[in-house]
DNA sequence: TTTTGAGTTGTTCGA
DNA sequence: GTCGAACAACTCAAA
């Protein structure tokens, strides 16, 4: 490299790819070369679980790949690491896509503080956290009229991956890959931008004209599952939307998006919402502590099949089918009367497409605290859920061995069938109907006009 | 300011 | 077995 060409630093973070990705161009239109680097951080290397860093280290991989071997990835803090490059290849600056994750934007304004300056082009949504609000400038705290904004708001054009960077010189030592495994018997789907395609064009071909029919469907291959892929940021929703055609299941598929860039958005005005009730009143209700019930969710052993199919998927795949994550987490909060916290960390920890707006929003939403608060009528029965959306009991045999040998109707009530506790299968923790009834008196008490409050 | 209509995803009970 | 009604009260968005 000569000492008179100019440089900028690309600053991976949830944007793992080249394709459509206008921040990356914009770094590409400003120097003769790039530095190229993924900064793993602490709350990466120590605090997310296995699942999820053996996810990010084979998509960092499939990252580098395509950026033949010139990726740095260094371990430490972003501001000593940003520093450094900037001095060692004196480079003029860094571009990013915005991150609106209150962790992401913690680190950067750290960054930003210690005098780096970050220039931010795009952001992981198609339209940004902030940029729909109602004519008063206020945001949207229902999910529907957000839509409605948010579908004529319009984003910006699809941009091509850039063709032959120019890059930097990476030494050795900033090739710190980590060699993270998922644990034996664990498979991870792919990682990687060129799976993320894959997958996007084969549901497109497969699923997605009956994705509104068939999505639910817990035992059939009816969604996405691009879920790690758009939180990895390994393809960009932009790209989703731009080839999603007409018809029904697109139009549902389009919903979905959106709900990403709701919750996405709710969080952005709600930083504290991670952790705390959407709706405050939620606090002040009678929750118990976990316990060995709470054990018994997690391993899958709660006695209600379909249920505990579904956290075992959880634990085999680092992924869990949509309408079971509102299964279980209606059971957790209201057949255990445990707090949405508990059961959303666990999700954080297990899910490799571990978004934390999604994540703790959806929980809400099950709890009946989050936007749309739920009727206080919706308890989800977790044996009527099973028969409605696994009828055939694919979804129970495939995570469940020891029901394998019941027949379609015995599957969801193995009480009700002669051999149904043969391989050891576990008893119920709860009697639905009894924690249905107690879950509706707490609800009671913490009316806004209950003498409570 | 007031009013009106509406709000992802459900379950149970009784006819 | 099927089907429609009933199940709180509250807040939000927009007219």
């Amino acid at each position: 490299m000569s000492s008179a060409s100019k440089r900028s630093i690309f600053w991976f973070r949830r944007d793992l790819r080249l394709a459509d990705n206008p921040a990356l161009l914009a770094a590409i239109a400003e120097a003769d070369e790039i530095v190229p680097v993924f900064i793993m951080d602490e709350a990466i290397a120590k605090r997310a679980g296995d699942f999820r860093r053996a996810y990010l280290a084979d998509s960092l991989r499939k990252l580098d790949d395509s950026l033949n071997g010139g990726l740095h990835v260094i371990s430490g803090d972003p501001v000593k690491i940003l520093r450094e490059l900037q001095t060692r290849f004196d480079a003029t600056s860094v571009h990013v896509a915005a991150d609106y994750a209150p962790y992401g934007v913690a680190r950067d304004e750290k960054v930003e503080s210690a005098g780096i300056e970050l220039t931010r082009t795009g952001s992981p949504y198609a339209v940004a956290p902030g940029r729909v609000q109602k004519s008063d400038e206020t945001p949207y705290r229902v999910y529907t009229p957000f839509y409605k904004a948010w579908s004529i708001h319009g984003w910006r054009a699809l941009v091509k991956a850039p063709q032959d960077i120019a890059m930097v010189d990476v030494r050795e030592q900033d090739r710190q890959f980590p060699n993270w495994k998922a644990p034996t018997g664990v498979l991870l789907q792919s990682a990687g931008e060129l799976a993320a395609h894959e997958r996007w064009k084969k549901f497109r071909k497969e699923a997605l004209n009956d994705y509104d029919k068939q999505r639910n469907l817990a035992g059939i291959d009816g969604t996405s599952r691009l879920s790690p892929h758009l939180r990895w940021g390994e393809i960009h929703p932009r790209t989703l939307l731009a080839g999603l055609g007409e018809g029904e299941g697109p139009a549902v598929f389009r919903k979905e998006i959106a709900w990403r860039e709701f919750y996405a958005d709710v969080l952005h005005h709600n930083p504290l919402t991670t952790r705390e009730y959407y709706a405050p009143r939620f606090a002040n209700m009678r929750y118990d502590e976990p316990g060995e019930k709470f054990t018994a969710w997690c391993e899958g052993k709660t006695g209600f099949p379909f249920v505990d199919a579904a956290m075992r998927q959880l634990r085999v795949e680092g992924w869990m089918h949509n309408r079971t994550r509102m299964v279980v987490a209606s059971f957790l909060v209201k057949d255990l009367h445990l707090e949405w916290q508990h059961g959303a960390n666990f999700f954080m920890k297990y899910l490799i497409d571990n978004d934390v707006a999604s994540n703790s929003h959806g929980w809400q939403w099950t709890a009946g605290c989050g936007t749309d608060a739920s009727p206080y009528y919706r308890i989800f029965n977790p044996i009527e859920q099973g028969k409605r959306f696994d009828e055939q009991g694919h979804y129970i045999r495939k995570f469940v061995p020891e029901l394998r040998h019941l027949s379609d109707q015995e599957i969801h009530e193995p009480w009700d069938a002669p051999n149904g506790y043969l391989h050891g299968y576990p008893p119920r923790i709860v009697d639905h109907a009894t924690e249905r009834n107690e879950s509706l008196a707490r609800l009671q008490e913490i009316k806004v006009d209950s003498p409570e409050n």
